[in-house]
DNA sequence: TAAAATTTGTGATATTGATAAAAAAATATT
DNA sequence: AATATTTTTTTATCAATATCACAAATTTTA
């Protein structure tokens, strides 16, 4: 008789479960997990109950095993000559993914990209919901994006304690990028959201996630000097 | 005697070149540069003549011989024991990385994202010029954000041709993405910066760069959940 | 002048993830 | 009930890239 044994491990070794119980899963999968959601759900907005790895396959351009092994790390399984069901699919890569789940944040920096973030509405879909932007510019102090307040950088580690905030989301001037992240960890923020070019460190414990769009820019820039086409990664 | 050798050549082969004479380097490589960019431009503000690998290691957290690695691809040599020149680093990777050029640009979808895109001066300094904005939506159509017109989506064919634009950024909701990028390319659009969360699919040709924020939301998420710290990658 | 220290440049190795192919399971059809 | 078909699941192979270790070069210092 088997134990009950996990998906696809490799190379013989079990996936180690990390100390929270959830699985450790490669991070690739876990960005192509929101194109599969995102894919699924309008499905779902069209009343279909269930599909295939490989429809979903040809629709995404992703490999139909890759999405069975995708998503057998979620222990999602579906039925031979079925597919999966459209709606739990969706529930389970919302679940799984945090986007139902409501994480409030600070919006540090808010001149161009940070005002233009805050005023992006979905965000908050995804289950990031900005309650405050700090700023250091007198003139942005005690004014609004939207409904949110600003306050001057200052009191970033009051304002901290009184909300509760652990995630901030960071889009100041490169050249502060690292100063302002020490403060902001030295307030409390245990997540940062790094979208200035600059490579920012953070202690242990902190997490950090770059999402430098310029950088992506560049890429583009090259493929299209390079005439290389359709080589998408991410 | 021996013929100038391609630098890091890999299992004995040269590295190809690329019809337009440009080096095939590895994405993970052209993904670092703007992080090297980042930080040597700061130190040029400061007036530092040298910088080193091992000096750009420590502050950026990227291994030594890795920046070094990838700055031989781009041909730019370091001395020993001195490091390499920051002056001509600035220029050279700004000049490589396109962003010293000006490429214009459409923005597609002009809601809550598009307009904060659009609204991002810095896309500027980074060679992305905007020049104007389509949607649906009668509303919109018609107003400017900022400097920026926005005219109905159907006029995209006739603006493309008037304008000789080729590139456009792409921030529909996810059920519109695809079509909205058929319209696009046969509009004459030759790249395309999809910062929806679905994966669109476009004809051999056609530059495809996935930007989606999101995604990297739900990569923060799992590692605020899972207890895992500074596994910082892109 | 010579040795030491530091840094670049380069090759080898190990790891990781994608791809392709094969097997197994479950359902529908005859 | 048996067979065929579809789909998931598994295994094996391959390619890409990061990591590690070392050699060559050159400046600094004794």
């Amino acid at each position: 008789m088997q134990v009950e044994k996990t998906a696809f491990a490799r190379k013989g070794t079990m996936i180690e479960t990390r100390h929270n119980g959830k699985q450790a899963l490669p991070e690739p999968t876990l960005r192509r997990l929101p194109w599969y959601l995102a894919y699924v759900k309008m499905l779902d907005a069209l009343h279909v109950e269930h599909v295939s790895s490989t429809q979903i396959a040809k629709k995404l351009n992703v490999d139909a095993s890759q999405i069975a092994k995708d998503l057998s790390f979620l222990n999602i399984k579906g039925k031979t000559r079925i597919g999966y069901e459209v709606r739990s699919l969706v529930k389970e890569l919302t679940d799984f993914l945090g986007f139902k789940h409501r994480h409030n944040a600070f919006m540090i920096g808010t001149g161009s990209l940070g005002s233009a973030l805050m005023r992006d509405v979905n965000l908050v879909q995804y289950g990031l919901n900005i309650v405050a932007g700090f700023d250091v510019e007198p003139s942005l102090v005690g004014t609004k994006v939207g409904e949110i307040p600003i306050y001057d950088i200052a009191e970033l580690g009051e304002r901290q304690r009184a909300l509760g905030v652990t995630i901030a989301v960071l889009a100041v001037p490169v050249e502060h990028a690292q100063e302002v992240t020490d403060r902001a960890v030295q307030s409390g923020i245990k997540a940062i959201w790094n979208f200035t070019p600059y490579r920012i460190k953070v202690p242990n414990g902190v997490v950090l996630e770059n999402t430098s769009i310029y950088a992506h820019l560049a890429v583009m820039y090259n493929r299209i000097d390079a005439g290389l086409y359709n080589t998408q990664t991410h």
